[in-house]
DNA sequence: GTGGCACTACCGAAATCTAGGTAGTCATTT
DNA sequence: AAATGACTACCTAGATTTCGGTAGTGCCAC
């Protein structure tokens, strides 16, 4: 019997190519497609799909937060997580928000049936490269054996600040926009700073770009 | 006679079902795929192809520059340009680099196959999506009729600092990285600033990361 | 009902950034 | 030979950012 399988990304020429190479493999049947996050929720309901392929990178509602919010509601439906972006801390939160596999959109197509495969028996997978990624990194930390991420989420208005500030307004101007002192704007910047552990206006662009924040 | 043609974008997941895509047009034929800009020459002059589909945002040599190179140095070849940003800068660069179409990763596949079949007959495609940006922004511009875009290049050095920049760099950094003064940095950023219009790390770094001069 | 957490706001200090100026060297082009 | 443009470097000045602290409010959970 063939997996039911999801599609959700928001690169429509992407998901069409995907389905026909998807098409081909005799246990996999995709039975939706969708290019937005936020509509995930209904679909699955509908489609009741064993798989889903989830982008982390999306308008609207990114692919950790959707994740997160599917495997809450739907336990039993398995989250591969597809993204252009081979980051550990995009691995990890995606793993910790539910996905069963990961893979990286530079790796072989090859490398997402089996994904798909392995996730809607139950089991884990991540690609080579992102297994490498991984390995690097938990030889770096040593010691942090265990626990290594604080990994705090960030909250609503924080969001919109990180939002805010990828879009290239500075403090004074996100203050006006949101109505709040620029004091505080401040504030929501250190905490942002610190709860993701970067420091810089252009590492925070970066990771808000990564998850779709802005729209570049 | 099918048009031959040849893929270069850096996901190999894209590339792959994107060829199986094009597989199915009877009037296309893929000669080829490279994941690096670099090659190009190289492999144009090989397999001689009557299109090359390139991405813009590419590790290495980024697609802009790609196909300025590759226009210079075999003229009868037609480029379309694919790219998941659908920018007026990005648009106007890629066509004044000797792209002869540009469709957005967004838009459907059937409008990349269209764009390759206008532009082996040397036709001009922009998909609906790219067009109606052009529209919007000369609209607003209105009066300024002609050339709007002063689009200066940048130099060796100011990529460099744009690049270490959207890294996470400070300007001290920066200085110290590339053995020349702090003020020198400055005068560096500012020339940035100027040429490309855009005043705020944030815009910058997504400049950068557009063009590929940063991997995110 | 107390503790934790997000959100709000202000103070202060040091570092950095943006923006303006001038100016010399070097290579390429005209 | 002169001009252009890239690269180098310093000066000033004001705005912004980063990082530290404190502190009140409201909400949810234990």
């Amino acid at each position: 019997m063939s997996i039911r399988t999801l599609l959700v990304d928001d690169h429509t020429m992407f998901r069409e190519a995907l389905r026909m190479m998807l098409d081909k493999e005799p246990e996999v049947e995709v039975v939706g497609e969708l290019g937005d996050g936020a509509l995930v929720q209904d679909a699955v309901a509908r489609l009741t799909p064993d798989v889903v392929v989830m982008d982390i990178s999306m308008p609207h509602v990114n692919g950790i937060e959707a994740t997160r919010a599917l495997v809450a509601r739907f336990p039993g439906t398995r989250v591969v997580a597809l993204s252009a972006f081979n980051y550990k801390k995009f691995v990890m939160e995606m793993m910790e928000a539910g996905a069963t596999a990961y893979v990286v959109k530079s790796a072989a197509g090859e490398q997402l049936v089996s994904a798909i495969k392995s996730a809607a028996q139950g089991k884990t997978y991540l690609c080579p490269e992102t297994a490498s990624i991984l390995l690097e990194a938990s030889q770096r930390s040593g010691n942090n054996a265990g626990g290594t991420r604080d990994n705090k989420r960030l909250g609503r208005r924080e969001t919109e600040v990180l939002r805010l500030l990828a879009e290239g307004k500075t403090s004074p101007q996100i203050a006006e926009k949101m109505h709040i002192a620029p004091s505080t704007v401040d504030v929501h910047r250190r905490n942002i700073m610190n709860k993701l552990e970067l420091h810089t206006v252009a590492e925070l662009t970066k990771y808000a770009i990564r998850l779709g924040l802005t729209s570049m």
